[in-house]
DNA sequence: AGCAGCCTGTCA
DNA sequence: TGACAGGCTGCT
């Protein structure tokens, strides 16, 4: 579900509720891939830290905790973080947690998300240098570093996070479109401006929809329970048959890297 | 590079 | 009933 905009209005919404909080009670559910090093070992760590600031690195929540421990939490597809003052009932929550003033909880229908406790920042460290500078404020010269030379066609390139953190799906298709580049082309065959025009696409586009609360395609919702509207500004995404806001042209689907891709053939080249 | 697999919910 | 979904890993 939620892509960088998505991630960062959880982070922004999350925060300022949480921050100086200690995790007072913490319940597992026992799925030891969702909740890692294992259910147990996440909960008996949690239990007494104090969270002291919510960081984000692409689509990846960082939450720093006391004694120099972390937490990461990735949404994967249907991820979605809740505080409440109050306990909450809700299908599907696989960590709740009962903080100093208020309840946390981390609910994924699907389980593609991830929760893992990290002892030091040595141990993050490790899963951040393996991660692409953050798509929201790369700049355009690191942006051409990762980007321009590979074969992959580009769009397979954006979604790559080991070179640039962030995009995935719905962005890199609106990212493409407001550059009017062709998903398919070979990241090696773009031109410098060609390279920067991506860029500075995807970062308006991103930005644009961290305005709006993200977009809500099928269900997300930031930690308050409240959507986004982004997804009515989506140019291509989900929008095959139908005319291309810039040149009328008729925007088709096809499947690259075995995702769904919406593209405007007339004005994409 | 490409694809199955992980999961459940939703929509056609 | 089946196809599909915003992500990522690990296999060939």
């Amino acid at each position: 579900m939620p892509e960088l905009p998505e991630v960062e209005s959880v982070r922004r919404t999350i925060a300022p509720q949480i921050l100086e909080q200690s995790f007072v009670r913490v319940e597992c559910a026992p799925y030891p891939r969702l909740l890692r090093p294992s259910p147990e070992l996440l909960a008996s760590n949690l239990t007494g830290k104090q969270i002291q600031g919510v960081e984000r690195l692409g689509k990846l929540l960082i939450v720093t905790l006391s004694q120099g421990a972390f937490l990461t939490i990735h949404l994967g597809m249907t991820g979605q973080l809740i505080y409440s003052p109050r306990e909450v009932e809700a299908s599907h929550l696989h960590l709740a947690a009962r903080l100093s003033r208020g309840f946390l909880y981390y609910r994924d229908p699907r389980r593609f998300g991830a929760l893992r406790f990290y002892p030091n920042q040595a141990e993050l460290n490790l899963v951040l240098k393996k991660m692409g500078p953050d798509a929201l404020t790369i700049s355009d010269r690191d942006f051409a570093k990762a980007i321009g030379g590979r074969s992959a066609p580009v769009k397979m390139l954006l979604l790559n996070q080991a070179l640039l953190s962030g995009v995935g799906n719905i962005y890199a298709d609106e990212g493409l479109h407001l550059a009017r580049i062709t998903p398919t082309r070979p990241g090696s065959e773009l031109s410098g401006p060609e390279l920067k025009r991506l860029n500075r696409a995807l970062q308006k586009v991103m930005l644009k929809s961290l305005e709006l609360g993200g977009s809500s395609v099928k269900n997300f919702v930031d930690a308050n329970g409240r959507p986004g509207t982004f997804q009515e500004e989506h140019r291509v995404y989900q929008r095959a048959g139908q005319n291309c806001p810039t040149c009328k042209g008729i925007i088709q689907k096809m499947v690259l890297g075995g995702r769904s891709t919406h593209y405007c053939p007339r004005c994409q080249i």
